[in-house]
RNA sequence: GCCGCCUUAGCUCAGUCGGCAGAGCGAUUCACUCGUAAUGAAUAGGUCGAGAGUUCGAUUCUCUCAGGCGGCUCCA
């Protein structure tokens, strides 16, 4: 930086205004003592402002590696940028960290922000950096990478983006300086800001260096930083919820689904009560698809090789693809093959199946757009380290359609298309969208760069005539297509990828797709691969956590539970559960030697929608009596309006 | 796949510094018949994830494998 002689600094223009952590001059945010250029646009920017709050995080992710290399000065610095809810910082240490040093670091973390030191913006040049920092050697890396620093990795520009090289020194009291890191900034003035309790240190784990499996995995400590203790409190809070939420804790609480070891791991079974959800899930999904005029077909769960070799994706993906199996191999005595055989493969996708569909006749222009739907399930070989629950499940079933249109037709087909999953992801209780459109990874792709410039294209309008915020996900599409997805905000705020529509210029010419058209020409269709749900499972998984458990009375595996008071009540009860029955309810009558308070507290726990109670007041008045989930009671319904107000609420498909 | 941690009854978890394994909930049986989140008593339930090694002796220590958890990388 030049001199500022006669320029005030961001400190001296807000001295008088509180929380003013940096400022943003003309757009960028800067340090608060540095000097404001004549005519420049400034704000203040406090932990308000989310850029406030990231500088913070950032400064935090500092004190922590101050406090690492105060402890265990033989460490060696990667990267510490701020993320969502809070920073890391990887380190290079001999030993992984133990939760025991975490708190211990916390310690020091709180004692040196105690301690206000300050944190000083210093300009090097590429020689001094060096010098200065000899003994870091992914520093030095990242100084050498300074003029790609846009491809330097995750966070990476953190440190070294931007044009000049800073280090930012941790002053003390006494000007001196306790500790310095290679930074581009900014930070907040000084540590006296990161009071006690507004951060804390969760956990630490491996991760490549600069995000690239073939480097060496460095040591990440994971923290939160927020600016007060009450976020902070708030933050931990939200944590433990989703904790409660967690699918795999709800599974096996409401006894919906397991993972038996026996089978392997990623495989799951679902019990009775996730059954009957799934399959209304499935049912309801089914019935909207034949409204949408798509057909329904069958496929194989096996295929030869060759299918996939056709499609291309053994090219690809046989790495996550389960082994082949050898079939019809003869060996003989003397050990040489008499009779090769053939490798069959787990389908790991349905599109090249549904292609043999379409290619099983002559298909004519009058057909199209032809949608073939099928529950496909699928098996990827999952690294065992990736399979989560059922979200990240190495068998699994897609909502799978792949629709065959002309390209006149692509552009309504996609927009009804787009419509139709927002309509149908509302029906499951889902209304907070955007969407995301993934564009081609210049290192993985077929086809000509124009036809993908279409087709991405078709897509950008499409999304954008939604009216849906749609966001860039620059080379995150698939090797023959570029996408769009819907991303929906669940109960508790978090962000879920739903469903994906997939524009395929490519594999309709490797399998020899054709369509008469009108004037009698051989023409090769367009394809759109489309889920919405995804995999069923995963969407499961998800309603789940969306719900917690409490899962609308349509999908509720019980909608309805009779508690007598006593038993002398059940078979008064039990009339109204058969009548219930008889309109389709699922409805039990709980006549174990429980306590009518235990039976309350177990169909609570069971959380099922509706419980009914009667004892010799409602028997008295042909009425029963409501206990819903949320704990709310209504009290001495007309039998006949009570079933009407259960059946009205399933159809209903209201939440509850 | 990589790094770290974990695996004890159906579930949640104690415990054994290497010497015959414990609780609560749940299940079963009996008694109680009760108006909105736990009635009481009794009973059953375990190759201490699997295999190998060290040891007089292993649930405990070591190794391998399986499964899980948290990240990283990946996710057609």
């Amino acid at each position: 930086m030049s001199s500022g002689e006669g320029l005030k600094t961001g400190a001296e223009l807000f001295a008088d205004r509180d929380g003013v952590v940096v400022i943003r001059v003309d757009g960028e945010l800067t340090d608060l003592d540095q000097p404001v250029p004549e005519g420049a646009t400034v704000e203040p920017v406090t932990l308000e402002d989310p850029d406030g709050l990231m500088v913070l995080r950032h400064s935090v992710a500092h004190l922590l590696a101050q406090a690492v290399q105060e402890v265990n000065p033989a460490a060696k610095l990667g990267i510490g940028p701020p993320i969502q809810d809070g920073f890391y910082y990887d380190f290079d240490v001999a030993e992984p960290f133990t939760p025991d040093q975490l708190r211990q670091l916390e310690k020091v973390m709180t004692r040196l922000a105690a301690q206000g030191q300050t944190f000083r913006r210093r300009v090097v040049s590429e020689e001094e950096a060096r010098q200065e920092l000899a003994a870091e050697p992914y520093k030095l890396e990242l100084i050498g990478l300074k003029s790609q620093a846009d491809s330097a990795g995750e966070g990476a520009n953190v440190e070294v983006g931007g044009g000049e090289l800073t280090i930012y020194d941790n002053l003390t009291r006494d000007g001196a300086t306790a500790w310095k890191d290679l930074c581009r900034g900014p930070h907040i003035p000084s540590t006296k800001l990161i009071k006690k309790g507004v951060f804390k240190l969760m956990r630490s784990a491996a991760a490549y260096w600069r995000g690239n499996e073939h480097n060496p995995q460095l040591q990440r400590i994971y923290g939160t930083a927020w600016p007060s203790a009450a976020e902070l409190k708030e933050y931990t809070e939200r944590l433990a919820e989703a904790e409660r939420r967690d699918h795999r804790k709800l599974g096996a609480e409401l006894d919906l689904f397991s993972f038996p070891e026996e089978i392997g791991s990623g495989l799951a079974v679902f019990h009775p009560k996730g059954a009957i959800i799934r399959q209304e899930m499935e049912e309801y999904s089914r019935r909207r698809h034949i409204d949408a005029d798509y057909d329904f077909v069958y496929t194989p769960h096996i295929t030869k090789a060759k299918l996939y070799e056709v499609s291309g994706h053994l090219d690809w993906y046989a790495d996550s693809m389960y082994p082949p199996m050898r079939v019809d191999q003869e060996i003989a005595a003397d050990g040489h093959i008499k009779h090769p055989g053939q490798d069959y493969y787990l389908k790991p996708m349905n599109c090249p199946m549904h292609n043999l569909v379409f290619a099983a006749r002559g298909r004519s222009y009058r057909e199209l757009p032809l949608r073939l739907f099928e529950f496909g399930t699928v098996y990827r070989y999952e690294k065992s380290g990736v399979v989560h629950g059922l979200t990240r499940a190495r068998g699994f079933t897609q909502d799978d359609a792949h629709i065959y249109c002309t390209r006149d037709q692509l552009r309504d087909e996609l927009a009804s298309l787009l419509g139709f999953v927002i309509d149908l992801l509302g029906d499951y209780g889902l209304n907070d969208f955007y969407l995301e459109l993934s564009t081609k990874d210049p290192t993985k792709y077929v086809g000509s760069d124009e036809v993908w410039r279409e087709a991405t294209r078709t897509l950008e309008e499409v999304g954008l005539a939604s009216g849906l915020e749609l966001r860039p996900d620059p080379a995150g599409a698939a090797f023959y297509g570029p996408k769009i997805s819907v991303q929906a905000r669940d109960a508790i705020g978090r962000t879920w990828q739903m469903s994906t529509i997939q524009l395929d210029f490519n594999m309709p010419g490797r399998f020899g797709l054709e369509y008469t058209a009108a004037d009698g020409s051989r023409q090769t269709p367009v394809m759109i691969h489309r889920a919405l749900f995804g995999s069923i499972e995963r969407f499961f998984a998800i309603l789940t956590e969306h719900y917690a458990g409490a899962f609308p009375t349509w999908l509720a595996p019980i909608q309805a539970r009779a508690i007598p008071v006593a038993d002398e009540f059940a078979p008064y009860l039990g009339d109204i559960v058969q009548r219930l029955r008889e309109r389709g309810v699922r409805v039990d009558l709980d006549r174990s030697d429980d306590r009518f308070g235990k039976k309350i507290r177990t169909a609570a726990k069971e959380k099922i929608p509706f419980v009914l109670i009667a004892g010799a007041a409602d028997a008295a008045q042909a009425s029963v009596s409501f206990r819903l989930r949320d704990g709310s009671q209504d009290n001495g319904i007309p039998v006949d309006d009570a079933i009407e107000r259960i059946v009205a609420t399933i159809e209903r498909r209201d939440n509850d």
